[in-house]
DNA sequence: CGGCATCCTTAACCCCGCCTGAAGGCGCCT
DNA sequence: AGGCGCCTTCAGGCGGGGTTAAGGATGCCG
């Protein structure tokens, strides 16, 4: 699961990034109203988080351009209450629902997953990822290897989500470190490699190949044939 | 679009029948798991709707049969949700997406939609450069030379890749040193040599020209012809 | 026909990318 | 307050690939 956050203070960005990051989303953070509008016409996000009070662009205009532009990623809004802006306007603009600062992160995790909850019961895409004898639901967040379940962790899982969301694909680090990580993440991208040696210990060495110089690529394996020949 | 639904309680597969069938999708019942195999492997369906607990032969059993058979057509499964049978376990066997009962018949068909659509996309995306009976998998960083696959380390593929981007077109050393190493290079061209040469090894030297003074170009060769004489 | 320049190919060296085990630190649950 | 699980960092080790170098082959020009 994808979200974008479009959020300028930079503290509570990144303090919701490491959260939901920890819950096991792949989380994005933009701090600017232009850039948010253009991430998020780039890639199929699966929610967007979107303070209303941005530079370069306001929050309504951004939510109103990705509705015109048709659009209808999940968006949840943020908004002071200090009397500004109101609330209300945010939903006519397009907006799926809205929150008001400050709010408690268990609430704003609640929202995230209500809406994320109803879009998959209005029925997007398929929750559920198949690469041969690999299995990963992305609702219950559960992984089956060859009948077995596998428990992950948040980290593990939205690792192997990134690769089984384009099987056969290489992934490279950076991607990975954009992605599951913070996408301004500077530490090590050592950590990629740590986290794909535990997921070949417990999936299979042979899915997941790594392709020197470039990244990752998970494989089918298993009953059911061998990768794309 | 053909549609099979595999589906013993009769009510439920009429209906179903005929909601989908209102949706303009061509639909067959069957009320066995045998005889839901047999079809199967006989008609070409974009899509298989398969109950799990079926006389004759139950879903789990029916769907691994496909896939042992090379089968790939995109599965729904429906399970209940009595315990007696886990959801996942028809995913290991090969499914693409399950749905519990009771289920709403718009989820139905989402979910449905999503599948024939996840389908119809997985076929375009990768950009796949092809010279002659040489095709090359920007994605996967894969490269197949007349259907065997070819493996190359990341620098030849680059090269390659260099190559490929204008098949025919005469590549100096110049442009390759700019391009796949560092765009300030200033090390011994005799390294472009080098990987030409491994190049024509893995890929048959007929097919990368050297115009003397000039560089290198790929040109079409394989079974239908010689490339542009 | 001889000399020169460009190109081909092989072999060897060394560095770098990758793997993995271990340990520290942090937050969460009991 | 204690303990456990997860994330992250670090260091050792290994293997493969990138690069260099050198000798032979081929084409161009005087």
């Amino acid at each position: 699961m994808r979200l974008l956050i479009v959020e300028d203070e930079k503290r509570l960005a990144v303090s919701l990034a490491r959260g939901l990051t920890a819950e096991g989303f792949a989380v994005d953070v933009v701090h600017d109203g232009r850039e948010g509008l253009f991430r998020a016409g780039e890639t199929p996000y699966d929610l967007v988080v979107l303070d209303i009070m941005l530079p370069g662009m306001n929050g309504y205009r951004v939510c109103a351009a990705l509705r015109a532009a048709g659009n209808d990623v999940p968006i949840l809004m943020l908004t002071a209450k200090d009397g500004e802006y109101d609330e209300a306007e945010g939903l006519d603009t397009g907006a799926d629902d809205y929150l008001t600062k400050p709010f408690s992160y268990v609430v704003l995790l609640a929202r995230i997953r209500a809406l994320l909850r109803r879009r998959a019961s209005a029925g997007t895409p398929s929750p559920v990822l198949v690469v041969g004898g690999l299995s990963l639901d992305t609702a219950s967040r559960r992984v089956h290897r060859d009948g077995a379940e596998v428990t992950l962790t948040a980290k593990e899982f939205a690792v192997l989500e990134q690769l089984a969301l384009r099987p056969d694909a290489v992934v490279s680090k950076a991607e990975m470190l954009e992605h599951v990580w913070d996408f301004a993440y500077d530490g090590d991208p050592n950590i990629v490699e740590v986290y794909i040696s535990t997921l070949r210990r417990k999936l299979g060495a042979e899915r997941i190949q790594t392709v020197r110089g470039a990244g990752y690529r998970l494989v089918a394996v298993g009953p059911a044939g061998e990768g794309t020949a």
